[in-house]
DNA sequence: TCGCTTCCTTGATTCTGCTCAATGCAAAAA
DNA sequence: TTTTTGCATTGAGCAGAATCAAGGAAGCGA
């Protein structure tokens, strides 16, 4: 169990609290506990009752639906430094979806109370919580137009090319896949036969270079502009 | 051209505005201003910039996006009472979709600054700001799950099922489709033509009947369990 | 009332991506 | 080493929904 007196110094840090004052921060971490998880634990099921939201320190956490019929859909993932849950904290309702950890990770909680609380008095903090529920809002429609407008090859594609920014155009780029191939399937909600089909033509033509989790994208210009 | 007297009258009736002083309304009201709008008229298209967000006070209006081949999707509608575009306004970045008046419509339009400043000195503003937030993107998630877990006609059923509540179970329900079919069909990321047959299979399967644009469902029990 | 537009339906056909079933393969456990 | 376990790949066949192509009906304006 490592020290509690670090929640602090690590609260401090995040974007949404980093403008706080010291007595600040100390009152939000009156509130926070440590989450020590071991790869497969579950955060949440859907349906529970929500007082707080989490945020990642390390590892790797899914947000996932279960159909009727046991299919599993990968909402969300989650990494370092990233935040969830606080939408449904707001709200006030059940979880929608579940949680699980992908790898032994460490995350916060942050009680909803002290949330609350720091709404009230420190309007620049509330400005953040708006921007962060916006920004994930945000890229829900984009994952909502992914899922209706595109072809399950162009999602793949645009999961290569996600976040690669302004690459030199000429040189190979090297990515690593973020999580389990069927994960990464499930929430480009592709089967991963599929996703792995398409990898395999992508290499075929040349675009790509895949070794398990490596993958080399060897003509961004070209690859960005495949049309199957 | 209405009096514009009527606006703070309006927003004073709304959730979001109702608890607030009048001098604060007042204040609302001068970044507001009215938007009378014929069927057919774009409020805004994808990429334009965004200093405000909408309230409508009647008629309707979709939010939409277009692929590169043409084909629209239809991402949220909206009627008399509901707000959109305010995850966008928080964010600062260009609309992601575009919208359109789908019939004669008047809406709101309100100015990012009037928000801004109304945030700062006031905490029960921003809960609920944070609260309609936290509603839209829990519904983008129930949207998420149903197109990528759901098939076309659990789907359609859904829809029809929607907000439905406690009704008694023996009686016919009579519902009104809120818009054309086509529309309809795109929220539910089906073609028009799937959309039809569907509804027809229903019909002879003796669940529902439709009637242009009434709906009468026969057996909501059987309805909602429906396993095609 | 006629013609026109807009919206909806229906049928035939195609195709994308899924299901089912084996098999491969590498790392961990025994 | 051998066995086990968890992922990943590959093939064959299928099915849900889209596309393509005509019609039909209802509302509207002249």
């Amino acid at each position: 169990m490592s020290n509690p007196v670090k929640i602090p110094a690590f609260l401090a840090h995040l974007p949404l609290f980093c403008e706080m004052s010291p007595e600040e921060i100390e009152r939000i971490a009156q509130g926070t506990r440590e989450l020590h998880l071991a790869r497969g634990d579950v955060l949440f099921q859907r349906g529970d009752p929500c007082n707080g939201f989490y945020v990642m320190i390390h590892g790797k956490v899914k947000l996932a639906l279960t159909s009727p019929h046991g299919i599993e859909k990968v909402v969300e993932l989650f990494g370092p430094g990233q935040s969830f849950g606080e939408a449904v904290m707001f709200l006030g309702k059940p979880y929608p979806v579940y949680a699980q950890a992908l790898t032994d990770s460490l995350a916060l909680h942050i009680g909803r109370n002290v949330i609350v609380g720091g709404i009230d008095g420190d309007p620049a903090f509330c400005r953040k919580m708006l921007a962060g529920l916006s920004i994930r809002l945000h890229s829900l429609i984009q994952n909502v137009e992914s899922i209706s407008l595109r072809s399950s090859a162009q999602r793949v594609i645009d999961y290569l090319l996600h976040d690669l920014g302004e690459i030199k155009e000429g040189l190979d780029v090297h990515i690593s896949l973020s999580a389990n191939k069927n994960v990464i399937a499930s929430n480009l909600n592709i089967t991963p036969e599929t996703f792995s089909r398409i990898l395999h033509n992508l290499s075929d033509v040349g675009l790509i270079k895949v070794e398990g989790k490596d993958v080399c994208i060897r003509d961004i210009a070209k690859l960005r502009s495949y049309d199957e």
